[in-house]
DNA sequence: GATTGTTCTTTAAGGCAATAATATACAATC
DNA sequence: GATTGTATATTATTGCCTTAAAGAACAATC
């Protein structure tokens, strides 16, 4: 019913190769996650470990980016970075990365909606989103990876009730609360001067002033990554990759939460006093604040 | 090097249906769930419904069951377990399910003896274990769900270093030291009496003398299941299912630890004491009881 | 009236060949 | 000496087709 017809297309051939622009999103996306600056060199073979990749698709998703102007190249030179990452001209070079999310956000959509049943059958979101098998199973592959979906043992696949429900965001927000606040009090916990530095800078940023010019997706996608940077210090995978997951999950309804400036401003302020008292090693009062930090109800949903 | 060559056959046609076999070790481990007796019905829509499948394939695992001599059936009456589920007799149709898993077990083992690189591709992995693409296919993407395998960018696979590394089940013990007296400590925390005398009932039947038939794998599983019933009281799906994954990787060396009936026994033990807590929803205590619970070093791994 | 037996429809897996994407090795250039 | 350019080998995806598996509907039986 509400289906989007999508591009019936071969899935390749698609505006001047699809996988080249996914390419350049990413290299545009570790830009700005390292720091990087116009004028910057993006060399190759760093650019390829980073995203654990062979240059040659990186050297493809540069030529994207010299296409789109975000990057320039002169032969034997390599390529250096035209813009800033954070300025808003790395909108064009993403917007086909979005058109690649498109179907994976009408779906989650729908699945939020309950305009979905709980269990389907491949077949049917085949028909329904203009999917070719391979497609979807990726598609699939991604959203079980998340955890959001998951095979049945016979034909078909069941959407988790998980992410549709009313009181999934305060239950994300429950089991963060136990797990964040605990993970810093980890005996072995530690946090690099490097690291805290890193993040310390990023959030400043932040606060002064490119705030204003994010997307709600981009400021929830920062302070995740701040949250995952920190759980990561308690050196246990299992803490971090739950935090992912339910991340991942809370990803899907931030889209519909409200842009209340003033409460990020106070929430990216809460970001820096949590990293003085890191700095210093204080994990005790560190993990106090954390789970107050986590316990604001907040409007519905970023942090 | 280490690679079993694994019966090269075309995947189907192998001894009498495998699928068929794996259906019947389905209905059978229900059964044990369940509790079922010898002589009980096993009822094709009821069976179909647990499993989630429909009455077809629920069908060819009655037939298997009474080919193995696990239930007996007549024409128009359907079929009748023949055999206690718990009784060793049980093992003959899992046999077939084992072959099935021998390959799982075998990179898991791999794995774990860091006898295979970090990185792999697909085609590596096939040559290495007599894998089709498909068959390879469906084993890589169980194991990413369990966690220890993720798809690289590019092409191949990365597996965690989680899984290989020495501290593995001390984080893993950790983790759930957070999260299952958090889970049970919960504001909406509770657990239906059902619930409880249904857990009650398997541990007893596990105290009273089981434990000393059971494998080393029983065990586990039957310890893992118990925990989870409990964490899903807190009624947040985001605690039961981080468990989930944590268990899904213990199980990877619970295989290497040695059987210490006697811990195995305080355990289940304590298991017992935990859930008469439970029962008078004194929580803060359970809480209590359960992280208690769980920082015992214990032997090598059980619970 | 519930459950099994049977038939028919739909769905997805498996194998194969063609093609695209990635990795790798080495030469060329700065 | 590090980095880019280029050629080659390896790897995986895609689409197509065949076949197996699962689901659904209805009749038969207890």
């Amino acid at each position: 019913m509400t289906a989007s017809d999508s591009s019936r297309q071969p899935a390749s051939r698609r505006g001047g190769s699809e996988r080249a622009e996914h390419l350049a999103g990413l290299i545009m996306a570790l830009a700005r996650r390292e720091g990087m600056k116009a004028g910057d060199r993006l060399i190759e073979q760093r650019l390829a470990d980073a995203l654990d990749l062979s240059r040659a698709p990186i050297r493809l998703g540069l030529k994207a980016l010299e296409t789109a102007g975000l990057a320039r190249g002169e032969p034997h030179r390599g390529f250096v970075l035209a813009k800033n990452p954070t300025s808003g001209a790395a909108q064009p070079a993403l917007a086909a990365v979005r058109r690649r999310e498109q179907v994976y956000a009408t779906i989650a959509g729908d699945v939020l909606a309950s305009r979905l049943p709980a269990d389907v059958t491949e077949a049917e979101l085949m028909r329904r989103y203009g999917l070719s098998r391979a497609e979807l199973q990726r598609l699939l592959d991604r959203i079980a990876a998340e955890g959001w979906v998951a095979r049945l043992p016979g034909y078909g696949w069941r959407f988790a009730e998980t992410v549709s429900s009313p009181e999934a965001h305060a239950k994300a927000m429950a089991f963060r609360a136990v797990i964040e606040p605990a993970a810093i009090a980890q005996p072995g916990f530690a946090l690099s001067q490097d690291v805290i530095a890193r993040l310390r800078e990023r959030q400043q940023r932040v606060f002064e002033g490119e705030l204003e010019k994010m997307t709600i997706g981009e400021v929830f996608h920062s302070g995740c990554e701040f949250h995952e940077e920190i759980i990561r210090g308690a050196g246990n995978p299992f803490f971090l990759e739950s935090l992912r997951r339910v991340n991942s999950i809370r990803r899907l309804f931030a889209y519909r939460s409200f842009a209340d400036r003033d409460g990020m401003r106070r929430h990216v302020r809460e970001h820096l006093r949590l990293l003085e008292v890191l700095e210093t090693r204080r994990y005790a009062e560190a993990a106090e604040l954390m789970a107050k930090h986590l316990q604001r109800p907040l409007v519905a949903g970023l942090s």
